[in-house]
DNA sequence: GCCCAAATGTTAGACTGCTTGACAAATTAA
DNA sequence: TTAATTTGTCAAGCAGTCTAACATTTGGGC
């Protein structure tokens, strides 16, 4: 059924078991048995044993007692060890700056988020996160040699290894900047970027509203929509890196123009600013909204119109309600194309809850296929705001933890 | 970058190199060497006269010469052997039923194709595919025996492993019905089912204008639109088989009503059926068109626009970028999300030919993001009408051809 | 024509990771 | 206490791959 046709064997990974092992192990909540991964993975236990030693070894795993009521001896659970090493994850929003520090099990320690503007360019830009990353390893009385690895996100597509973006309209200035190259330079540690809304799903895959699925989408609306994939399992990240780009599909024909040079995209229909710009619209035409009275005009906000519309403000929930089908529309596309079993909708304007999530469910229910639209489920991300930075923990940790399990091959010891 | 989060190691397979060498042979055209396969796969010379060797032992492949101008020892070419057995591959149209016989190397040997009404329900349909699967068996001197194993396309999506569709709107009385089950248990022969659409990609994929791709989506432009579609390298079917529907892509909100119970469907309005019923709009509305004087308008079909408009018809023409343009948006949000490398274009509508595609390519590079428009290549579909029936074919031959491979394994000889 | 460089394919021995089958260990149920 | 059950480990053997050496077959330079 679900065959590989151009076959890339084993990688450059050289034991694949203990890498599934490895992340069979940090995905499971509570931690599991040597038995039980035997089971999962199709292997002997005896097997089991051995790649779990190798584990051991490098102090990856630990053992924990357990009681269960079975009966039998009763399992020994492995769980990855905390203290093995730390990671810093980094989200780098159009206007904020997030960065956490965790250890191995991703249990996040600290947390730092400032204001932050991403038009400034690459160089100021940078020189603010690491001005960020030394503030936070300080605070915690940590050097960056304690960092095992990097995570990264930025809102725009990553096109090459160089970790370039190409063409963002949300990033000027970025266009064919090498972050990852430069940063991993700099650092002299493994840094992985990737876009947020990849990481969004990744978050909320790992441990939010799509725990453990296999066909999941991600859609963070804030100011601008994209959407994260994750397909048969894996990252979906297109042919060139810029898959999800759901902000962009065309809605109405003739609709507003959007900031990508096309008309009635999504995002100029029912992203942040495009809500903001109607509310702006309604309360210099009319009186009889309470957004006429929450200061001047021309400084409305999504989040403004979201407090309005909770307090009953008719015009704010219409406004909601136009967004809400308008996303209905795209996700229900891409319900259609992709028959995704959940799909989590995060970003800032997520925020907002049900007045946004209804029409949206409503409108898929409508506009799908029933075979799709049946099991397809739609739900705000667990995590909030913190789904991105999150997932790039996931990915700083999928760096560390199979590197760390690697050192046993590369350093043949005593 | 790419990696596997839940991870299912080897499947049942037992040799996971031997079969991926085996499409490694069978998909690389002109045949390919010992060398040239290690060098492809990672792994030693050594290994690989190894597998090659158990592939010679069960006829699979055989060796023919080769005159490279290259210095050194010229390679041993390898193909499949097209004589060690046969398949047969059959397209369930909604208006007509395709069946052909093919050899190993997917030759085709024979092909016969009727009229046919799928709406007639599961049991008359299936007993006519027998009766043609007999008269095309006898034709060439053939008994079911010889036959190792059958593909087959319905124009549905395919829910499970026994080979249900549901709720088709094109395919009323099939609901529920076991198809593969029931074709495998009468003929006992491993019967491989997929949609129509999956298999025309595959078909283009193997043989045709995407060939060897990894990012790629197949359009069929039928009286219905539906999409087959490889991501990462791998047939994408979604959480449960539902993957692909574009044809039920909202592009106008408020537009014409669809056979699914939406409105502005890109089916409703780009669908052959869309188009036909545009044509007999205007040929009872107008004179001034080729449409009112080709025979009575109701009876007037997608291929006499195309006819009318290759002839110069104004209104025909329209009809025709109309239906490009909205086929257009909808590629245009496929490709923002999708990001691939081709889309080719087939199903009948699709002979129309530039007069349809032109306004296609336009269309997607304007509605969709620089970084998927600069790289995807729109192209009409290179087997024509028959890209499904050749999917069909490789399905078996996947089938039939990892079987045999499997043989040594099961039987230990004498 | 002769020798060398270059590439392909094969062989032998070693190594790695897995399986099987047996067994020890730790618990519950009777 | 004994039996049943489940987990984890050990030893022997096997399968698939690698390395290193070698045979084979061509082209090119002399």
């Amino acid at each position: 059924m679900n065959h590989f046709f151009w076959p890339t064997p084993f990688q450059n990974v050289k034991n694949i078991n203990k890498h599934a092992v490895l992340d069979l192990i940090r995905f499971t909540p509570g931690g599991i048995s040597r038995a039980a991964l035997a089971l999962r993975m199709d292997l002997s236990r005896a097997a089991m044993t051995a790649i779990v030693n190798d584990l051991l070894e490098v102090e990856l795993v630990r053992e924990t007692e357990s009681r269960n009521g079975q009966s039998g001896r009763p399992p020994i659970i492995l769980e990855i060890n905390p203290a093995r090493g730390n990671v810093v994850g980094i989200d780098m929003g159009a206007t904020h700056l997030t960065i956490a520090l965790a250890d191995f099990s991703a249990r996040v320690i600290d947390e730092i988020e400032i204001p932050f503007d991403i038009t400034q360019g690459p160089i100021p830009c940078l020189a603010q996160v690491e001005a960020l990353l030394t503030e936070l390893l300080e605070k915690n009385d940590m050097r960056l040699e304690h960092i095992l690895a990097i995570g990264m996100g930025v809102p725009g597509p990553i096109v090459n290894q160089a970790g370039m973006v190409i063409s963002p309209p949300i990033m000027p200035g970025w266009d064919g900047y090498p972050i990852r190259l430069e940063m991993e330079s700099k650092w002299n540690i493994p840094v992985s970027l990737n876009n947020d809304a990849e990481l969004g799903m990744l978050g909320e895959w790992a441990y939010g509203a799509g725990r453990g699925e296999e066909h999941l989408a991600y859609i963070k609306v804030g100011s601008g929509i994209g959407a994260g994939l994750l397909l048969n399992g894996q990252v979906y990240q297109g042919a060139t890196g810029s898959a999800g780009e759901i902000g962009h599909l065309t809605i109405e024909e003739n609709g507003p123009l959007c900031d990508c040079g096309s008309n009635g995209c999504l995002e100029a229909l029912a992203g942040g600013k495009a809500i903001a710009r109607q509310a702006r619209e309604v309360a210099l035409s009319s009186t009889r909204t309470l957004l006429s009275s929450m200061g001047p005009p021309e400084e409305l906000t999504a989040r403004d119109v979201a407090a309005a519309a909770r307090r009953g403000d008719l015009p704010s929930q219409q406004i909601i309600a136009r967004a809400g089908s308008h996303l209905g529309i795209a996700i229900a596309g891409m319900v259609n194309l992709f028959n995704p079993r959940v799909v989590v909708i995060g970003g800032g304007v997520s925020q907002i809850g049900d007045l946004l999530l209804q029409p949206i469910r409503d409108t898929v229910r409508r506009r799908s296929l029933a075979g799709a639209a049946q099991v397809v489920k739609i739900n705000t991300a667990i995590l909030r705001r913190r789904s991105s930075i999150m997932g790039a923990i996931v990915q700083a940790l999928s760096t560390a933890l199979h590197q760390v399990a690697d050192k046993k091959e590369t350093q043949p010891g005593p």
